[in-house]
DNA sequence: GAAGGACCTGA
DNA sequence: CAGGTCCTT
């Protein structure tokens, strides 16, 4: 066990890990625990005491890289706070930070986020890593390394059915097949600005706009990414552009980056992270 | 090029 | 009826 004292550091770990950008972290007795990401075979475990971090089965240059503790968190946040109601939601979530999630596992994780609730999209992860995963033991408890894209192009399409992603067993195979045959398109997908990057994991079948932007602000730091499920695009129409009619998707981002400007990404994950309570003010 | 339905599954 | 995408009018 290893400890990372947060001096000016501000993190919020139980907020971060929980407000599901991420979908494989589990609660033991105050102790967060998830199988690495990188497929090491390991435990990743975490806990806060005030301005102490403690951790286990992993190195702190992961801690720092996972969690994004090299993110200016006070700038970003100082340069999106431009009106009361996310003012409002920077207080209420301090320390909420962007993670730096593995491109394979959250693409994977977000094709199959689509008409799921957290706890839906966490079922079909879980299944996936228990039927192509590796087994790792941990205190007692057995995890499931994400499954390699090598292990999922090997499947075929019914079988991966069986894990009950419905219709997205295919774009799951299609991803894995694209994976394996480009083995570098991670890099190149963060060498691209923006734009571009959006544009080119749309070229996956089953990847559209909000897959896209969910991937490339939650593994990628493209902090202009601002993925808009039906509660952003709610507090968007409701609380800031006024109107009836549901915001189209690109104008309800462009709308965001200009209003909140390059860390908009951000912006969305704050007022996400407060949506329940922004919903019930007001209207 | 905007609007509407289908697609799996389970809550 | 859902944190979306694709295919069809």
């Amino acid at each position: 066990m290893q400890t990372f004292p947060l001096d000016d550091i501000k993190f919020n770990l139980d907020l971060t890990v929980s407000c599901g950008q991420a979908f494989r972290w589990r609660n033991w007795h105050g102790i967060w625990c998830a199988p690495s990401p990188y497929g090491d075979a390991e435990v990743w475990k975490v806990w806060q005491k005030g301005d102490v971090i403690f951790f286990d089965g992993m190195e702190e240059k992961d801690l720092i890289q996972y969690f994004s503790l090299d993110h200016d968190l006070d700038a970003i946040l100082a340069s999106i706070d431009c009106d009361p109601l996310i003012h409002d939601a920077i207080e209420r979530c301090q320390g909420l930070r962007i993670l730096r999630q593995d491109p394979w596992e959250c693409l994977i994780s977000y094709i199959c986020s689509s008409c799921a609730n957290i706890p839906g999209i966490q079922m079909r992860i879980e299944n996936l890593a228990e039927k192509y995963g590796d087994e790792i033991f941990c205190d007692g408890k057995k995890y499931y390394s994400f499954p390699s894209p090598e292990k999922i192009a090997e499947a075929d399409v019914c079988e991966i059915r069986s894990c009950k992603v419905g219709y997205r067993d295919a774009y799951i195979c299609d991803a894995a097949a694209m994976a394996v045959t480009d083995s570098n398109w991670s890099e190149k997908i963060q060498s691209l600005p923006y734009r571009d990057a959006q544009k080119k994991l749309r070229e996956l079948n089953g990847v559209g706009p909000k897959v896209a932007d969910c991937v490339l602000l939650f593994a990628f730091e493209k902090f202009e990414a601002v993925p808009v499920d039906v509660w952003i695009e709610r507090i968007l129409r409701t609380k800031y552009v006024g109107g009836e009619k549901k915001l189209d998707y690109t104008k309800a981002g462009d709308y965001a980056r200009d209003h909140f400007g390059p860390y908009a990404g951000y912006a969305q994950e704050y007022l996400f992270a407060s949506r329940e309570i922004i919903s019930r003010k007001g209207e």
